[in-house]
DNA sequence: CTCCAGGGCAAAT
DNA sequence: ATTTGCCATGGA
């Protein structure tokens, strides 16, 4: 490997350590390595092979160390995984007239919405977080990326193609304790995906978010909550609200204090006070159950 | 023991 | 049309 290179970046509104918080947050993650104060990751590259690189920083500065030859792939891919190219001025500003988010907004101030770039393993990740906590959905997943994914030369895996998991049948998946369920929604979706029937790009060219929507939820094993969650962090849409999320709902019991689980509606209507932000104040209601 | 986790499907009312 | 049972597992 050539001499790596390192590029720096000063970002406005952004927090590396917030943002690195949301990427690690404790579990098990093969398709990332935290040492210390730094992560390091790997990804496939457009000529088919594949690259490493380290994030580093510090408040708003955020280093990138990779190989030069994939400078700017790797600089593509960093902007989109953190979400930096986002004017988080109007957030901001929303976020200082209203009083019961500013707290959280404050607190965690610079937080990012971590992306998943690649939509399978977006898709793949609803599937298996649907319904069990969240410790053992990791174990599902890196099972799976660790038995059909690539390893990098740093240790990192890459999340597995479509084609490699619609080969699978749902015996051998639930050797990895995937239910049944979990195993056939996994299985079909890679299937869609591997065959060109669902993709990123056609899924973009679709206008509105609720085209987008509906799109996914045709899908079997796709329903309102893994399709919202999947717009919010494959593709990046942050009007959305992964209606029925357990988190959201507990966090928003917290936040005001309610013993009774608030329905759709009254979370849109208070979430229509963030016009365009919506998924990122549910963002930072997850990042708020963390802190006791 | 029961209930719930970053739900969704399919069968039963 | 709406409700209910089920899934795999682990922690509270």
């Amino acid at each position: 490997m050539s001499k790596p290179l390192i590029t720096d970046l000063n970002i406005p509104l952004f927090s590396f350590e917030e943002c690195i918080w949301y990427i690690d947050r404790g579990f098990y993650d093969c398709l990332h390595i935290r040492t210390g104060n730094a992560i390091e990751k790997a990804i496939s590259t457009d000529d088919g092979r594949s690259t490493t690189f380290t994030l580093e920083g510090h408040g708003n500065h955020l280093s990138i160390i990779c190989e030069p030859e994939y400078r700017q792939e790797v600089l593509d891919y960093v902007s989109i995984w953190l979400d930096l190219n986002r004017e988080m001025g109007s957030f901001e500003s929303l976020a200082s007239e209203e009083p019961k988010f500013m707290a959280l907004y404050k607190a965690y101030r610079g937080l990012r919405l971590i992306r998943i770039p690649d939509l399978f393993e977006a898709l793949a990740w609803s599937i298996i977080g649907q319904q069990i906590n969240l410790n053992f959905a990791y174990q599902l997943k890196s099972r799976l990326v660790s038995k059909y994914g690539f390893q990098a030369d740093n240790g990192v895996y890459i999340f597995p193609d479509p084609g490699t998991i619609a080969e699978l049948q749902p015996a051998e998946l639930k050797k990895l304790q995937f239910s049944q369920r979990k195993a056939e929604y996994l299985i079909g979706i890679a299937n869609a995906m591997a065959t060109g029937q669902l993709s990123r790009e056609k899924l973009m060219k679709l206008k509105s978010v609720e085209a987008k929507c509906n799109t996914l939820i045709s899908y079997r094993g796709i329903g309102p909550w893994s399709a919202n969650y999947v717009l919010m962090r494959a593709i990046g849409c942050t009007n959305v609200i992964p209606h029925g999320d357990a988190g959201m709902i507990n966090a928003y019991k917290k936040i005001f204090g309610l013993s009774q689980k608030p329905d759709n509606q009254e979370i849109i209507t208070y979430l229509s006070h963030f016009p365009g932000w919506q998924s990122y104040v549910v963002l930072y209601w997850w990042r708020s159950l963390s802190d006791k």
